[in-house]
DNA sequence: TGCAAAATGTAATATTATAACATTACACTA
DNA sequence: TAGTGTAATGTTATAATATTACATTTTGCA
């Protein structure tokens, strides 16, 4: 069930490309809106793709942005467990990748009686270079 | 600046009703279908009277379903920031109050040159009525 | 080859949220 | 008490985000 991204059909592709390409989070409609040239005209063509490529853990979406990341870590495992870093000056993301996230948050699930499976976590403040301009 | 829920205008204290009473996390359009009797006829009303609420603290929003819950504690901090324990089965959830998730955050942040400023944690997996049935 | 499963294409529509602008309520003060 | 400014409200329209439904094509593989 593993899939690598040699698999990938030619509409995931496209939109894994665009978002590697680009230095910041894209909502949806703006990854239709630049790849109409390649063929993809409608929304669901780029959801589709995107939904496979979270699935696959290549692409995290940004819940409180409606807006999705290509993922940078080589075989990142967080297929389902996503923790980001997000300016709120200049927007930019960045992913944790600690696997202590994991077992402390388990924990404190643990305390109510509840059984963690996954998370989604999503600090806001400065980066470092918006804290230097500011 | 300090706002007491006395001070809520007529459609903030019908919003705010309305979540208190449920016992689950609401999305905005069924708070508008619900109060639709009392004079409430227009998204719009739900979204300011929401905004308001979510800014003074009585009521937090679930990001990854687009949904909203009052706040049960008495005088909750958490004006900004948040982190609820979210079930896969019966959609319940609850609310983590652990100030201890602050200073982790801010390390985890710092780690990175990262000043943190608020949080949004999503824990998500199965309550303790849901993991006895199954 | 031929079948089944996966992927794609297309149109319509559902859901979530905001813009724009006119009106009303209310506290303050001249 | 009339005037004035600010916040809240009402109303319509529309923007932005996401999914349903269904027909068609491609692909892997027995």
């Amino acid at each position: 069930m593993a899939v690598a991204s040699e698999n990938l059909t030619k509409n995931q592709k496209t939109v894994l490309n665009v978002l590697e390409n680009s230095s910041e989070p894209m909502k949806a409609y703006t990854i239709l809106y630049d790849i109409q040239k390649k063929g993809i005209k409608s929304p669901l063509q780029v959801y589709r793709a995107l939904d496979r490529l979270i699935e696959i853990g290549k692409v995290h979406k940004i819940e409180s942005r409606n807006s999705y990341v290509a993922c940078k870590h080589e075989g990142c495992n967080a297929k389902t467990s996503t923790s980001f870093l997000i300016c709120e000056n200049c927007d930019s993301v960045t992913e944790l990748t600690g696997n202590n996230l994991f077992s402390y948050f388990s924990k404190q699930a643990e305390k109510n009686n509840f059984n963690y499976k996954k998370h989604n976590l999503e600090i806001f403040g400065l980066c470092e270079n918006c804290k230097l301009k500011n």
